[in-house]
DNA sequence: AGCACGCCGACT
DNA sequence: GTCGGCGTGCTC
């Protein structure tokens, strides 16, 4: 008997057997119907085999369907990705048709000629009807209106018989992309560096390298020359470029565009399901060479796949938290691996992982320079707050007060970077010592002036100011804490009444487009001081910025955890590396109370090679990533009791194992989170341990009722 | 994920 | 005395 195993897009643990009817032909890779229980389901074939006896009896594979089947590597790393997430492999699965969700394009009716059959009464009307289709197909308006009639006329000569309705497929068209449309010329860094990616692709095997080149070297055009010289030697290459966040993706394909003379498919969540259904069938067909994108798109359904990029592969935003736990560079490398193809990470902050990977010789390094006439390293300096504290309730120190100064006198532009949103990140009562928190989770109020609301960072809750203490009742005992870049903008404006000043954060610029008008105006010198977080120390550089100052150096290296130095490492280069241009030399200055931090020091010095030796050298000790690996289990329920008894049950049946610990249980860092109370376990294994292979024993032991939300996140980033 | 089966409160 | 609450369990 012909048996086929079928994954399911549900959370069980294994594809399910089904029997295959004898005239059916059934490959893996197929869709098909499937009977559970009471309903028919669509699953993934992931194998078919022959049996001689089964122990159970299997209902039949009900049908195999229209839509395309996966490509057998597809599968493969569907199901790679399933065991090394410990996710259900159906999920894993079903992530790969998350293109097919919209309804297929209707198909387009249109209308031809049915032999030389003429009209009974040829009217005018009917005649240049006639005349006006010729041997083509048109839709039944189109041709209407190129003969200048009524749609009247030619419903009657499809009435008739003269015409005929036909359906064709809507199927959209890719134009292919031109290697040779406008090659970018490159400098000797960026040749040398194309040459071995190019030379990657065409070896038809796993071939991954790390492009590092500071901010200006000319990456993006130097992974798009090895994609030129992949599509040269095979003009049905397939090419993914994975960008961190969608809000990059648009400028991206404007360069791709203008470099191949055809536009890229773009594939993410901002893409509406129509689209990415097209997106998704050109893929599988073939009819797609190009595609940008979000993580997501690591799931498509590629043919022939030569080459992966992962830009900015730094960004912790690659690591999906929600739902299937997963980091886009990893499972990036994972895949080019499966299909046998190039992979580029490019950064000009590599991933402590990633550098350690290129040090190993595991990776290919491809080292950019700056060129002429980019941003150079402004002049970075530490401001010792301990030697020039600013006055209370104020937070920028009296030396860069002066710098701001001095930039506004020259009429050129400053940069204060604060990664904190909002006017003011605790309010506290000064009465009973209070700290607002949101009713539901356990992380602070943030105070936002400009709405005048307090707002939890973490759900969205928010509320109002109130006028007492929420615990002790006292009467304006409320104080706002600590500086956002709201509060920060207040005192620049205080400082420098004449000054243009603006925000530049997620409340202020909600969406692309408002963010690029604020870019715009800041490009065009329309604003003298940018209060900003995070959302603006990616990608943009702005010609008359010479100053940038850290309002809070210190800020991402407390709490620490694993990765707190490096994040902190990456996001303050590349805010100082905003600052200034060969012409126009900048600098920065980094307030702080701890100028000796080691991550500091490495900043100031603008040594990237002495920070990631003192980092590797502190993980190799501890035998933390990348020398040893992690996997957390978090642990959440509105039933509180519920979580502990599970917790208990897992501390209880740890399996034994060598050269690996497991910590905990212990209250999450946020305990509550929207009801929910949490727990966390965490496993550290040395780097040869099989770390999935003990989770799956371990949980496989304990059973975890309903009520209570179990999370494996292998290769946490986020310690939360 | 659905949809079943299975034990304890407000209704004709 | 029943209709129904959603808690646990199964689906090849």
């Amino acid at each position: 008997m012909k048996v086929a195993s079928v994954l399911i897009p549900l959370p069980v643990p294994e594809a399910f057997d089904y029997a295959v009817p004898d005239e059916m032909v059934v490959a893996r890779g197929d869709q098909v119907a499937v009977p559970l229980g009471p309903r028919l389901m669509r699953g993934i074939v992931s194998e078919v085999f022959e049996t001689t006896g089964s122990n159970r009896r299997l209902k039949a594979v009900e049908a195999v369907l229209d839509d395309p089947a996966l490509p057998p590597s597809t599968v493969d790393f569907v199901e790679w990705a399933g065991r090394w997430t410990l996710a259900a492999p159906g999920e894993m699965a079903a992530t790969a048709l998350k293109g097919l969700r919209a309804p297929p394009p209707r198909p387009e009716r249109r209308v031809r000629r049915v032999g030389e059959r003429q009209p009974a009464r040829a009217t005018p009307a009917r005649t240049a009807v006639l005349a006006a289709l010729g041997d083509r197909a048109l839709t039944a308006a189109d041709l209407a209106r190129a003969a200048g009639v009524s749609s009247g006329v030619v419903k009657g000569l499809v009435d008739e018989g003269v015409l005929e309705i036909f359906e064709v497929s809507a199927q959209a068209a890719f134009d292919p992309p031109d290697p040779d449309h406008a090659p970018s010329s490159l400098n000797a860094d960026q040749a040398a560096a194309a040459q071995a990616m190019a030379e990657g692709v065409m070896a038809r095997a796993f071939r991954p390298f790390l492009l590092d080149g500071v901010t200006g070297s000319g990456k993006t055009e130097t992974y798009l020359e090895a994609a030129a010289e992949a599509l040269r030697a095979d003009p049905a290459a397939q090419i993914l470029i994975l960008l961190p966040e969608i809000a990059l993706t648009q400028a991206v394909i404007e360069r791709i565009t203008a470099r191949f003379g055809a536009a890229p498919a773009e594939w993410h969540s901002g893409v509406a399901p129509p689209r990415r259904r097209q997106v998704w069938e050109a893929v599988v067909a073939g009819r797609c060479n190009i595609v940008v994108g979000a993580r997501s798109a690591l799931f498509l359904p590629f043919v022939n796949l030569r080459l992966v990029v992962v830009d900015e592969e730094h960004d912790s935003s690659f690591k999906q938290e929600e739902g299937l736990v997963y980091h886009g560079r990893d499972l990036a490398v994972a895949r080019a691996r499966i299909e046998g193809a190039a992979v580029v990470l490019a950064s000009a902050t590599p991933s402590l992982e990633t550098l350690w990977n290129a040090r190993q010789g595991r990776y290919g390094w491809l080292k950019l320079r700056a060129r002429h006439g980019a941003a150079v390293l402004p002049d970075i300096q530490l401001l010792d707050l301990r030697q020039s504290p600013p006055d209370p309730q104020t937070w920028l120190s009296q030396p860069l007060r002066q710098a701001i100064g001095e930039t506004l006198a020259r009429r050129e532009q400053t940069l204060l970077f604060l990664n904190r949103r909002g006017y003011a990140p605790v309010v506290l009562c000064r009465a009973c010592g209070h700290r607002l928190t949101a009713p539901d989770t356990d992380s602070w109020l943030v105070e936002h002036r400009y709405t005048g609301r307090l707002v939890c960072h973490l759900t969205g809750f928010s509320m109002p100011r109130p006028k007492l203490c929420p615990s002790c009742g006292a009467e304006d005992s409320l104080v706002s804490v600590g500086p956002g870049v709201e509060r920060v903008e207040e005192e620049v404006r205080q400082l420098f009444p004449e000054a243009r000043v603006a925000v530049f954060s997620s409340d202020t610029v909600p969406d692309g487009k408002s963010a690029r008008a604020l870019i715009q105006s800041m490009t065009d010198g329309q604003i003298d001081i940018l209060v900003a977080t995070q959302a603006a120390a990616k990608g943009h550089n702005f010609p008359g910025l010479t100053l940038v100052g850290v309002v809070d150096a210190d800020l991402g290296l407390r709490g620490g955890d694993l990765r707190a130095a490096e994040r902190t490492y990456q996001l303050l280069a590349q805010a100082t590396g905003r600052a200034g241009r060969a012409d126009k030399p900048g600098r920065a200055l980094l307030q702080t109370w701890t100028p000796e931090h080691p991550v500091l020091q490495a900043l100031a010095a603008g040594d990237r090679d002495a920070f990631v030796e003192a980092e590797t050298a502190e993980r190799e000790i501890a035998s933390l990533p990348p020398y040893g690996r992690l996997a957390a289990i978090i642990l959440s329920s509105e039933n509180a009791a519920a979580v502990e008894k599970v917790a208990a049950d897992l501390a209880q049946a740890i399996p034994n194992a060598e050269r690996l610990e497991v910590y905990g249980p212990a209250d999450a860092p946020l305990a509550l989170v929207r009801g929910r109370r949490r727990k966390r376990l965490l496993v550290r294994a040395d780097r040869d341990v099989d770390i999935q292979a003990f989770l799956r024993a371990w949980l496989g032991r304990v059973k975890a009722p309903g009520s209570v939300r179990l999370t494996v996140d292998v290769d946490p980033y986020s310690f939360l």
